[in-house]
DNA sequence: CATGAATGAGTGTTCATTCAT
DNA sequence: AATGAATGAACACTCATTCAT
């Protein structure tokens, strides 16, 4: 058999569908909430009928948990291979993270993830569960190890962890939560990659240790 | 005529109807979205029936309207007073303004506004603009002021004043949104003042101006 | 209180209006059936609005078996009263019942219901099990005392009861199933009385004891 | 070439499938009605995909159409010649045709087409009418031509021959009409064959003729 | 011939809104 | 003022029918 060709039209459309139909899931959803989406007007987004949905989603609220779930797959997969495998400073690598997720992540159709799950986390607290456990802790164990690290290695103060964690994280959230709300009605925020650079200088500076390298005492 | 005693309980029921409406109202919203909540519902928590709704509301859209109108209590007001009035340091003013916020706002009923906006701003432009003004920018300008006398005075360093208004705030708004979201579902979260304190050490020591005062170099 | 005069007009209604909608549905299912029968067409022919329907019954199944079970009521209940106080023949006691049945059952809506309930037995299972308990084995029950009756008495040969029970019925439920059925297309069928006193007067010839009283063999 | 051996699999199977589908849209439409029976279900239980039916059939309805018309077998044809031939009493001739009837007709799946005609005779007039003459008024006919003779020769009484053909017929039909309805919810019936026996007997016995030949008035 | 993905009109159900009482 | 029965427009979901492959 030809398996070099490239499949036939009716096929490669087949499999692309259910990434079609989400993407144009996430959209409404984040923009109009699960309640106030129409899947008329999702079928209408992704071009297609509204009985085509149903092909691919047993109801509508199965396909807002493949929006979900499809939005969280590609995440925090590589972001701890990276963490490992890096050698320099914590700062570094918290810089380095920061740099990453925002093109990736916050910058995408996926910044729009959290504003969703927050809107209808208590209308679906299955999903929501499953959101924490998946991203959430998982997003907060990453940075945590950074700055366990960081503290190890005496380049931050010994902090509370936990607090740190959500005050690097707060604004960044923030920041793709207003984006996909008041932002799209209140005119435009400042430029978003030196806002996150001033953000990081201005935590870092408050994580660091102020004692030359020799007058450190070691964390408890 | 006796003027101390309460009104008629028919009277004061009446007016107090509005306002327990909106109440059973904004928890709903909160909870369940605008689309998602239905009128029998509020009815139902305030204790009326459906009908008696569109006495005092024309609309569903109206009776939301008024959830969020009401609960932009004038305490911003009381806020710029307490700024221009206090004497002590910037980071003395700024610990008592988070300290004040949490029982009068993020602690009450009216922490769920921010997660409800937030939800709703995109099917409510015209709202979310006037709740952008009446609490976003102004509660922003409160912080910001603060934030000038600290640098003016060399409390603080000359840092971006923007970034640091939302360094602060964002964990307090983060705190809030996540108690009426994923946080209903998910387990509980940290004791809220503790966390709020060591969160605003860790900013100020991030503004702290690190010279000693005769070797600052003043802000541009 | 004035328990005198009538109630209210909206009361009035409100308590005749399950009656009213199962009347409308009875009529349409019988004809249609269950799945061919439109909600919309229901609520038209009981002269209320769709939604209207809801107010009573929880869905379209609710009413279907609403309207089974209110048809089911008012059968059997005086008939076992009947048969027992009954003093003449046997043979004079089931002509006595199939004059009431007609007049009261047979000939009236509720005619429609074996139909009805034959053509959707095996899409609602659950019904027909409760219909056959509460109609069928009970109605059968009362012709199989009689017979008893007769037989005991030498009125009666020593027949099948079980099959003679069926050979006396099965005409009259034909007679309702054909008016509801192919008697609506296929032209009108004979005078339904003179039909009924035929079909006895065949049935009785053929249970009648031919063996002079003095003859006859007890039954074992 | 050779005659004898069965055709291709692919004509055979081409030539059959008309056969094929019906046979599956009988069972289903049998259970549960016309409304109430899907085509994916119709063409799964034939093995076949769903565009497939609409290669033989040009609609839902000409399925239907298809169904009953090929369920009325020419064996009422073959009925009037035994009827004609026989050379017996009239009883046993009766006694014949019920015996035939069972194997042939009634212990088959064509047994359910009583059932659907009557079910959805109202939603299908034309073919209800088509039906009655075909089957009904041409069975009846067969009968009252049994009826006739025996009279005609003394070994029946004249009796009311229509009310007699329904009492003959009523039970049989009742017989395969419940078989396919309630009886396949609420448990097993009797033992068909000894029932049709039983049947006959007490019939026969209502039709016999108690005068000895020789004082029998003839029939007017 | 046969398939099954795609369609869209149709129907059951919900719910904001009205209004007679 | 308050009620709650009634409405009907709107939406989720189904399924007979079509057609490109």
């Amino acid at each position: 058999m030809d398996v070099f060709s490239p499949p036939h039209t009716r096929q490669r459309r087949k499999d692309a569908r259910p990434a079609e139909l989400t993407a144009a899931a996430l959209e409404l959803f984040v923009e109009k909430g699960f309640a106030g989406t129409r899947l008329d007007d999702v079928a209408a987004r992704a071009g297609v009928s509204k009985g085509t949905l149903y092909l691919y989603f047993d109801s509508k609220e199965a396909l807002f948990k493949a929006v979900i779930q499809e939005g969280i797959v590609p995440i925090l997969e590589e972001g701890s291979g990276v963490v490992e495998a890096f050698k320099g400073s914590a700062g570094e690598l918290l810089r380095l993270m920061v740099d990453e997720w925002w093109p990736r992540i916050g910058d995408t159709h996926l910044g729009g993830l959290p504003k969703l799950m927050i809107s209808e986390a208590r209308n679906f607290p299955d999903l929501a569960n499953y959101y924490n456990e998946a991203v959430i802790v998982r997003g907060k164990d990453l940075i945590r190890s950074i700055l366990k690290r960081g503290i190890a290695s005496g380049e931050f103060r010994p902090v509370d962890v936990d607090t740190a964690i959500d005050v690097i994280l707060a604004p960044l959230l923030m920041q793709v939560i207003w984006r996909y709300s008041l932002g799209a009605c209140c005119g435009a925020r400042h430029d978003a990659r030196m806002y996150l650079h001033t953000h990081l200088d201005l935590v870092l500076r408050g994580l660091a240790n102020a004692l030359p390298p020799g007058k450190r005492k070691p964390p408890e």
